[in-house]
DNA sequence: GCCAACGTTGGC
DNA sequence: GCCAACGTTGGC
């Protein structure tokens, strides 16, 4: 099983809002890298940290899993969509998705401070100067110690 | 294939 | 609101 980090802005979804559905269609990622991440690598069964960006403070909310095999993101077929990409097709789609279902939320958020405090933590991707990426690898080393961190028994 | 211009992300 | 970092676009 391979772990993950997947961010959202808690005014657009948080992880109350994930709480409250059975399943949520990762929609709208227009990033090729982290299309690649849902389309190839993710498996049924993987977990992924589930992050508040543009939040104060930013920082890991919970645990999400993944559900179910990936499949084209039905938004970039529909004109009304602001995710609209009118050049893809039915039969060449161009951006994949995954359903997320909510695992757990943590007690207290663990902001971004902490993990860039944290000697081992710091190496994070979501940690790197610059990073944008809003679906990353996540060492399992990281994911159990970050879990340890917000008193998470999973 | 280079690279300047532009748009977006996201912490601060 | 600012701005650094980064990805994408499009002219050449």
């Amino acid at each position: 099983m391979r772990h993950w980090l997947i961010k959202s802005e808690p005014d657009v979804f948080s992880i109350d809002d994930l709480a409250k559905v059975a399943k949520e269609p990762w929609s709208g990622v227009r990033n090729y890298q982290a299309r690649n991440y849902m389309w190839k690598d993710m498996r049924p069964g993987d977990l992924a940290l589930f992050y508040h960006s543009n939040a104060k403070p930013p920082g890991v909310v919970g645990v999400a899993r993944v559900v179910g095999e990936p499949y084209p993101d039905p938004t970039q077929f529909d004109p009304s969509s602001e995710y609209f990409d009118e050049k893809a097709s039915e039969d060449k789609p161009r951006w994949w998705l995954v359903d997320f279902e909510h695992v757990a939320t943590f007690s207290e958020i663990v902001p971004l401070d902490r993990l860039r405090n944290d000697p081992v933590l710091e190496k994070m991707v979501v940690c790197q100067r610059g990073s944008r990426l809003s679906i990353t690898p996540v060492e399992a080393a990281h994911f159990k110690k970050l879990c340890k961190i917000a008193g998470e028994k999973l």
